[in-house]
DNA sequence: GGGAACGTAAACATTC
DNA sequence: GGAATGTTTACGTTCC
């Protein structure tokens, strides 16, 4: 009726089991964002302490060298008495600013830090590994802080040379020259270690420890992903040249030395940015080519053009030629922090989603190895006749219950390990969300059971939104023979059915009346007054008797087994080159696991003369045309040419194996009467 | 092509 | 009276 329907969102107990389940399942794909920014480091605040600490030591070291430098010149200056008061007070002012110049770009605001954290928030495992990369990169600051030590003591007795030579007649001249050759080495050493903080910090957001968030391109990405950018680097190298210039053109002195070094002038803005790139990420010049956005492009095309706008992130200027882009270009995206920073950014996203499309192509490839799909990529190795020969035997029993296989069993929901046919083996993105009527029907055939299947593929079936390839009968009996008590309520039943499967979870009133229809249609299922209502029951003679066809008795399933190397009919061929293109081992060895193919065989060999022997005790439910043993003949017969190392055979097997009837019956039933149809 | 099994929809009755 | 449960019929699809 159509109350089905209504009754779906006040229905008692699958709805709200079902809404357990539903609501189990979102949040597991939840992702831990809701946790509170203090309550994490975040690789900023690691970062700006490591830089902290590095700045502090290189200040304090600098500092120590002009206090002894100036100390020294004092001291020669009471010695001497040439030097004069101005330039005492000239020396003190050369440390102001380089102090000035170390401590700026560690100065952040609450409100960037806040920003920071709530943008930066690592999980525990980020977290350590950047622990172990920073506890490296303490390591590398205590060598250079040794060096700087050395170069101290190098620059003590060099200063107490020169107080000698400041003793007998020399001026103060070379003392600061020696200071300022001292400072060079020390700069250089700085922009050493900018440089490997740099690259450092680059390695992390490779790794997608460090993720900026786009269009944040203020104090977060100016100072934590750069580091230091050569701007703040080449200001505060100019801070310290300048107050040398400064100093020694104050004194008329000329020396020029240290000023050759590039970053001490104030380059060409085009440098920097090439010098950064080129010092901070090699791989960036190849991937951006950020170069060729200065250079002058091809009058039909440029990267950031096209379409007629300017493809600038955050720009979208709109252009009539594209010589006005190119002027647009060069005078809104020139280089300058605001260019470097949007550049920054865009590298952040290119490698995000550079990082994002290795982990998904990772995930496919796992996904594919795991359906023993070979992915996309075309494989010329084509597709042995097993596989043809499986398919066949698959589709003619679909629903196949390997009692040996597959022991493995999946933890997340990814695809059914156990064979079902061929629509099914091959999990693609059509099928896997098929939602149409179930057009694949197994396990009423052949009476496999979908015990195996729904035990191996639990996690699949209850979080994936894909129609189980069985019956109404067969999920009915299933429920009902997994309760322990062998019967179940109506409302039971439904539970089962929502919250074993995530399909049915949905269209609940399709699917329910379709199973108030199968109990009422099958013979199989009983109704029996209980004390708490009425509750239903499967009468398993019943449930094999209700398929008077195939398998043993279908001369196309013993033709098929017979002619197992052969391509079946029903393959299609578009099926079949896939196949083969893919090489797809559907039901290999590989597939099935540990069992070798001997003992594989045997065992089944066991199995079905086990059955045999128990159908022939139980004739009553074998009609003459179901008779299995043709098939079991055939798969003696199959089995005889089968080699280990021969990979047509076992697929024959396996697949003779899978469509076999109930194995499981055994375990599931205690081999009451779970062979009846064998015979 | 026919029969069987199955899925789906629906009408209707019964029970709670 | 409404919802849940149970029965039955009809029809289309798939498979053999």
């Amino acid at each position: 009726m159509m109350q089905e329907s209504g009754t779906e969102a006040t229905s008692n107990g699958p709805a709200n089991e079902n809404g357990g389940a539903s609501v189990e399942g979102v949040p597991r794909e939840g992702r831990p964002k809701s946790a509170t920014p203090s309550a994490e480091v975040t690789a900023a605040d690691l970062l700006h302490l490591q830089q902290h600490q590095a700045l502090q030591m290189a200040r304090q070291i600098l500092l120590q060298q002009q206090q002894q430098s100036q100390s020294q010149q004092l001291q020669s200056q009471q010695n001497t008495g040439r030097k004069s008061p101005k330039a005492n007070d000239k020396q003190q002012s050369l440390q102001v600013p380089v102090s000035v110049a170390m401590m700026t770009p560690q100065v952040i605001t609450p409100q960037q830090m806040q920003q920071i954290l709530q943008q930066q928030v690592l999980s525990p495992q980020q977290l350590q590994v950047l622990l172990q990369q920073q506890q490296a990169l303490m390591l590398q600051q205590q060598q250079l802080q040794e060096f700087y030590k050395k170069q101290q003591e190098q620059l003590h007795l060099q200063l107490l040379q020169q107080q000698q030579q400041q003793q007998q007649h020399a001026g103060s001249k070379q003392s600061k020259e020696q200071v300022s050759a001292q400072q060079l080495a020390f700069q250089q050493q700085l922009l050493q270690v900018r440089q490997v903080q740099q690259q450092h910090l680059l390695n992390l957001q490779r790794q997608g420890l460090l993720s900026i968030q786009p269009g944040q391109p203020g104090l977060p990405l100016h100072s934590l992903t750069q580091g230091m950018i050569p701007t703040e680097l080449q200001q505060l190298w100019k801070e310290v040249t300048n107050a040398h210039v400064k100093e020694e053109h104050n004194n008329s002195s000329s020396n020029n030395g240290h000023r050759g070094l590039d970053l001490s002038s104030p380059a060409p803005p085009k440098n920097p940015l090439l010098n950064q790139h080129a010092s901070t990420n090699g791989q960036y010049m190849s991937h951006k080519r950020e170069g060729s956005t200065l250079e002058e492009p091809s009058p039909h095309s440029h990267p950031l053009y096209g379409h007629g706008v300017c493809k600038w992130p955050g720009c979208e200027a709109v252009f009539d030629d594209f010589q006005s882009f190119l002027k647009h270009l060069n005078n809104e995206h020139a280089l300058d922090d605001r260019s470097t920073a949007q550049c920054r950014v865009q590298m952040q996203v290119v490698q995000q989603l550079e990082l994002q499309l290795a982990k998904d192509k990772e995930r496919l490839q796992a996904m594919m190895t795991h359906l023993h799909v070979k992915s996309t990529e075309p494989k010329a190795t084509p597709q042995p006749l097993n596989l043809v020969s499986n398919v066949t035997l698959s589709k003619s029993a679909p629903e196949a219950s390997p009692p040996l296989s597959l022991p493995q069993t999946p933890t997340t929901p990814t695809a059914p390990l156990t064979p079902l046919s061929q629509s099914h083996s091959v999990i693609t993105a059509t099928n896997l969300h098929s939602v149409g009527p179930m057009r694949r029907r197994y396990s009423e055939k052949y009476n496999m059971p979908i015990s195996p299947d729904i035990s191996q593929n639990k996690e699949f079936y209850m979080n994936t939104d894909v129609r189980p390839p069985f019956t109404y009968a067969s999920l009915i009996r299933q429920a009902i023979l997994e309760s322990p008590e062998k019967q179940l309520t109506l409302n039971e039943i439904y539970n089962w059915f929502t919250r074993m499967f995530a399909y049915f979870r949905r269209n609940a009133a399709t699917w329910k009346n379709a199973v108030r229809h199968n109990l009422s249609l099958h013979k199989c299922f009983v109704r029996v007054e209980n004390v708490k209502g009425a509750v239903w029951t499967v009468d398993e003679i019943e449930f094999q008797k209700r398929r008077p066809q195939k398998i043993s008795g279908s001369p196309a399933l013993v033709k098929n087994i017979q002619t197992s190397l052969g391509y079946g009919p029903t393959l299609s061929a578009a099926f079949q080159a896939s196949m083969a293109e893919n090489n797809i081992p559907l039901y290999t060895t590989a597939s099935i696991g540990s069992p070798t193919l001997n003992s594989l065989a045997n065992a089944i060999r066991e199995e079905m003369n086990g059955a045999m022997d128990h159908g022939n005790s139980n004739g009553s439910d074998s009609s003459p045309g179901r008779s299995p043993l043709p098939a079991m003949h055939h798969i003696s017969v199959k089995e005889e040419p089968l080699d280990p190392e021969d990979h047509d055979g076992p697929l024959s097997l396996v697949t003779t194996a899978n469509h076999s009837p109930d194995f499981d019956h055994h375990r599931d039933y205690d081999d009451e009467q779970g062979h009846d149809d064998m015979l």
